[in-house]
DNA sequence: ATTGGCACTCTCGCCTGGCGAGTGACAGTT
DNA sequence: AACTGTCACTCGCCAGGCGAGAGTGCCAAT
């Protein structure tokens, strides 16, 4: 149905309106590209392509467009990805390299790609979920007052104020924070979740009356805070690069900012391709309708497993090759990074 | 040199500019605000406003449009701020009031304030160097590794991780985080800085000389995270609303964003006007070149005393008195909240 | 000081016609 | 059977011209 020069035609439609922005034409394309063929030829390929849904013509006499569907041609069977230049990988590593903090890589990587890739860039926290504890803490901050600090391997420290009845005895927290700790060190978050109910059942009456409403107040405030930071975090960079080139969608603009302020939202898109490698959805494909002229470039990253996704935002008429080849490699150097920084 | 009718007149055409985004002419002023003279007194007063820079025309034969000057004497002397309903106050009271820890404080604060001007909001977290400690806690995170968490007044958490050389001897860590919290509890940031300093050398030369070179390095970090995080952090949030309205801006559109996204531009413009209450800077007023068509409307909060700033950044077009109404009222609720929730 | 009238100057929207890019169809060539 | 050259045709885009409308400045009159 398709013979090779009509994938070839598609693929140089394809180039040559990223870079140009501008509904191409027969005579053009033949001129740009050394097919060895004439206009005409190309123009009659063309026909075929648009009648199988491929590419279509904004209007009679223009050039042609690629479709959604042109473009998921291109990503699956044409463009390919375009590794990054060893200078970039370079920089990529000497940036990423002076992060300090959990805060402080995700800071820099979602920056990071939105330089790189001249679009926006989303990247979601490590999910709490899949992190195991490393410690907890619990702290006395005042009278009637403990804070809780859970760290996890991610290097993620969540926290939480729980307001207790009374002043509690010496003793009391030190020893919660032992048992606790010893139950739920190492456990997956889920894990220590139910490590915790256990707990609470097992747990010796203790002397004081009082104490037994502390703990009961620390222990629900502690499964309140795991269930509670399950829902992850995201970091949006490079909103700014949505104005640059052809404002073909300036009015959906607004639509698109919306959506980049919602959090959930974000984090469904980023999700919806489960592939822990990179994945593209591509315009009416992602669910959202206002990001309808949006493609998105996602990737899983962690060390062993995915923890967590990041990704790209950008108008469907995007260079794919080499944005897919940019997520892919921030996705691998954060992934090292989380293994040994942290 | 201004009379009381010159006045009137300003204030209707700022007012009518603002409602309508439209050049206002001499009929169409007397139309809608009953001032009891003709159009042809109108004029005359124009053009002395006009004479004296307070409004201009964008082009011959067009109405008169507010000069950057215009709006600040309205915003001096003729707007006044606009109270909020009780119905907004409870619904600001009742959002806030859920949040449970400060980084939901002030997500949701920024979050409120882009929803009540419609406009973009940006809300400083409360600084580091202002608060004071209320607890430093280190924790031995795995060998070779100690984490310190710093926690504030204002219920901010700093977190970093140290490598230090080797095991560390059983009670050292213990011992040392006693001894910095007995110098560091309750002084301000830059105090206890010094206290550090002031700890390190009269620390007895412990017995393990391996244990010296650790405490060194803690302390060491320990200043590196005082001195660090001294740098603020802001929020920013509805920057969609910024498509909103006639796109009498739209090619600086890219620009602000671009600034939006600048932690250390966004620091400057809140701090520019000192004022602990409400100020406005609008258009050329504030510093940089790309935000010569907005206005910034800012205030300081907290709770005994400004601990941080908070702001919205819109059009030098915008409803001052209602913009700084809210802003005022936002500003203080937000500094109650952190005097009893945290 | 205020007013009504009048001439003037703009911008904006609309229509117009010419231009050029691009196509589809068709007949000719290899 | 596939490719090519050509030609008529269709549109969108870009001045240029025209009229309407809005608003001003000035001046004489009250």
């Amino acid at each position: 149905m398709l013979d090779d020069r009509k994938l070839a035609v598609l693929r140089a439609i394809v180039q040559d309106f990223v870079s140009t922005e501008e509904p191409v034409g027969s005579k053009t394309l033949v001129d740009r590209h050394n097919l060895g063929v004439s206009p005409a030829t190309i123009r009659n390929d063309m026909a075929v392509l648009e009648e199988e849904g491929y590419i279509a013509q904004p209007h009679t006499s223009a050039g042609r467009v690629p479709t959604d569907k042109g473009y998921r041609l291109f990503v699956d069977r044409l463009g390919g990805v375009k590794p990054l230049s060893p200078a970039e990988r370079k920089a990529i590593q000497q940036f990423l390299d002076c992060a300090v903090n959990l805060d402080d890589v995700v800071d820099r990587t979602v920056r990071l790609l939105a330089q790189l890739t001249r679009q926006v860039a989303v990247v979601q926290y490590p999910s709490l979920s899949s992190a195991s504890v490393r410690h907890l803490e619990l702290l006395s901050t005042g009278p009637g007052r403990v804070m809780l600090v859970l760290i996890t391997d991610t290097g993620r420290v969540e926290q939480r104020v729980v307001e207790v009845p009374v002043v509690t005895s010496e003793e009391l927290l030190p020893d919660l924070r032992a048992r606790l700790n010893a139950v739920m060190d190492g456990k997956r978050l889920a894990a220590a979740d139910a490590a915790v109910v256990e707990l609470a059942q097992q747990m010796p009456a203790p002397a004081n009356p009082v104490d037994s409403t502390v703990i009961d107040a620390v222990l629900t405030s502690l499964r309140g805070m795991i269930d509670d930071s399950s829902d992850q975090r995201v970091v949006v960079a490079g909103a700014a690069n949505l104005t640059r080139g052809g404002h073909d969608f300036s009015d959906s603009l607004g639509l698109v900012l919306e959506a980049l302020e919602e959090q959930v939202v974000l984090m469904r898109l980023l999700n919806e391709a489960g592939s822990p490698d990179v994945s593209v959805r591509i315009g009416h494909e992602n669910s959202l309708e206002s990001l309808a002229g949006t493609s998105i470039v996602a990737s899983g990253y962690g060390h062993r497993e995915v923890v967590a996704r990041l990704g790209v935002i950008g108008p469907t008429r995007m260079d794919y090759p080499g944005t897919m080849g940019a997520v892919r490699a921030v996705a691998r150097y954060v992934g090292h990074m989380l293994s040994d920084e942290k």
